[in-house]
DNA sequence: TTAATACTTAACCATATGGTTAAGTATAGA
DNA sequence: TCTATACTTAACCATATGGTTAAGTATTAA
């Protein structure tokens, strides 16, 4: 798994349920790290580790305001992999065949 | 990374270069093993672990002829993928919002 | 029947991943 | 200033990943 915007990390990052998990909480607006790691079963650490895995993904950027870190969704890389996908959907190929 | 038909699955499999290659050629249409593994400079081995790999995510099904394996795509993985992406998308936040 | 072809499987290796606990840092509040 | 909060980083562990070489299997061709 490669760093810092490419296909492969991006695949990588949303290869894991608990990153999409995070990935679907802010498409509803930013949340602090505690707020993300609540529905999860598992360790702050964990979580942050996760969060460095979106972030060097380039699918979350972060604003520290205070003690707290409010992360945020960035969704070039969802476009890029959208566009990715686009040369396999039907309609695609129906146009081309 | 979980087997069978999950998004962890088909993102996890998704997340290599050789295995996104793979997906593309067979876009094209079928092809065998060797005809697959020829872009890439890596043992025949390596080649049988990634088809392996897609064809647990569901993104291939084989067919053997005599001694020749001919792979083809399956699309309904990229699909859910491509569901699972479309909450993402500009046009349908745009709807949302 | 013997040898070549087209693979897969087994065993191994180095590195990555996803979790843990313990310790460290920065800010807020008493 | 001292303590609690909201994190991150370090060290560690078990398992997964992506590669290798060597060996095994099935089919074709000589």
């Amino acid at each position: 798994m490669v760093k810092y915007r490419t296909l492969d990390g991006t695949f990588g990052a949303l290869s894991d349920p608990t990153r999409r998990g995070i990935i679907m909480h802010l498409n509803k607006g930013e949340a602090s790290v505690s707020e993300l790691a609540s529905p999860y079963g598992i360790s702050m650490p964990a979580i942050s580790k996760h969060l460095k895995v979106l972030e060097e993904a380039g699918l979350i950027f972060r604003q520290k305001k205070g003690r707290v870190h409010y992360c945020r969704l960035a969704t070039a890389p969802l476009g890029e992999v959208d566009t990715w996908l686009a040369r396999f959907r039907r309609s695609h190929r129906r146009v081309i065949n």
